[in-house]
DNA sequence: ATTTTTGCAAACCTTTTGCATGGAA
DNA sequence: TTCCATGCAAAAGGTTTGCAAAAAT
C-alpha cells in the first residue's frame, strides 16, 4: 500500500509538477502488480475510460524512472517493462509462467562482483542480475494439476 | 582466432547451408571485437563494398544465436547487441568507456542464484547477469592522465 | 503571467515478414 | 532437381518528438 503516495511524493519533491496525468499513471501503476509495459498502462486507462496520451504515459514512466521510483527493464522483445521499486540495490526474480515479478536482494552479489573484478580486473561499478523461474503459485498449480492427473504443460 | 571458423562450423554441424551470405556474415563479426550491434555489421559490409540485405543479417545473427555461439544481449535502447561467445555458462563485463566485453564463468553465481531460490520460493532456471565497470585498459588511460596531470573525464 | 505539461499525430528505429528469385546440396 | 536461403521492400512494433493548446504554479 502507499504505493501512488510514494510515487507522487518523488515527484513532488523533485519539484515537478503534480498534474492530473500524473496522478492518473502513478494510480494504473498502483492498480498494477509485477511487471508491466507502457502499453499495459494505456490499456488499463482505455478500459476505466481515463483518457489519457499514449506520449504522456511514456514521459511519465521516464521521468519516474530518472526518480528511481521505479525501474525499465529491457525485455528480449525490444520493449520495456517498469517495476515499481525501491530506491535500494535489489533485483528481480520473475516468473516464466505468469510474470510474477518479486524483489530479492543482494543475496551475495557483492562477492560475485568482487570475484569477477578480481579476475577480470575490470573496476566493476554496477551490475544487473535478473532471474528467471516459477514462482510459488505456479509450482503450486503445477502439483495440483498432477495430482489430478492432468496433461504437463510444455516447459 | 578462429572466430569465422567456429561460426561456420557450428553452422555445418547443425546442417545449414554454408552460403555465402553466411559466410560474409561470419567474417564481419570476426573482424569485430566485442559487443556489435546488426546495424554495425550493415555498416562493415557497406564499408568493404561487399553486399548483403539487412534482413539476411538479422537472419543470421538469429540463427547463430540459436545455436549457441552468438549471445544476444538487449540494450536500454530497444535494440540489440551481440556477441560471438563459447556455449558455456558465462557473463559479460562491459566497459561503460570502450565498450569492450569480456567473458567471466560462473564465480559463484549458483550459490545467489539457489540463496534467491530459497527466500523467494521460486523455482529459479535460469539467469542473466551483466556487470559494468572500467576495463583494465581505460584503467591505465586513468591513470596516465592523471599522472599527466590532465582533467579527469565525466564519470 | 509564466513555465511546465499534455495530446495528437507524425516521425523514428530496429526488427520482422511476404514473396519471387537465386543458390546449395 | 529440390529445398533452403537471399533480397527487396513493405509491415510491424515500440518509443520519441514537434508544436499548439491546456493546466499548474
Amino acid at each position: 500500500m502507499g504505493t501512488v503516495a510514494s510515487l507522487l511524493a518523488a515527484l513532488d519533491r523533485s519539484g515537478h509538477r503534480l498534474t492530473g496525468a500524473r496522478r492518473l499513471v502513478a494510480d494504473l501503476i498502483a492498480g498494477r502488480d509485477g511487471l508491466f509495459t507502457a502499453a499495459d498502462l494505456v490499456a488499463d486507462a482505455r478500459a476505466q475510460r481515463r483518457r489519457i496520451g499514449r506520449a504522456t504515459i511514456f514521459r511519465s514512466l521516464d521521468l519516474l524512472t530518472e526518480l528511481g521510483v521505479v525501474e525499465r527493464l529491457d525485455l528480449p522483445g525490444g520493449e520495456h517493462a517498469y517495476v515499481p521499486c525501491e530506491p535500494v540495490h535489489h533485483h528481480h526474480v520473475i516468473c516464466l509462467r505468469c510474470g510474477r515479478v518479486t524483489e530479492v536482494e543482494d543475496c551475495g552479489m557483492g562477492a560475485v562482483a568482487r570475484e569477477v573484478a578480481r579476475r577480470s580486473g575490470y573496476r566493476v561499478e554496477r551490475h544487473r542480475l535478473e532471474l528467471f523461474g516459477v514462482c510459488p503459485d505456479c509450482l503450486g498449480a503445477d502439483a495440483a494439476a498432477r495430482d489430478a492427473g492432468g496433461s504437463r504443460r510444455a516447459p
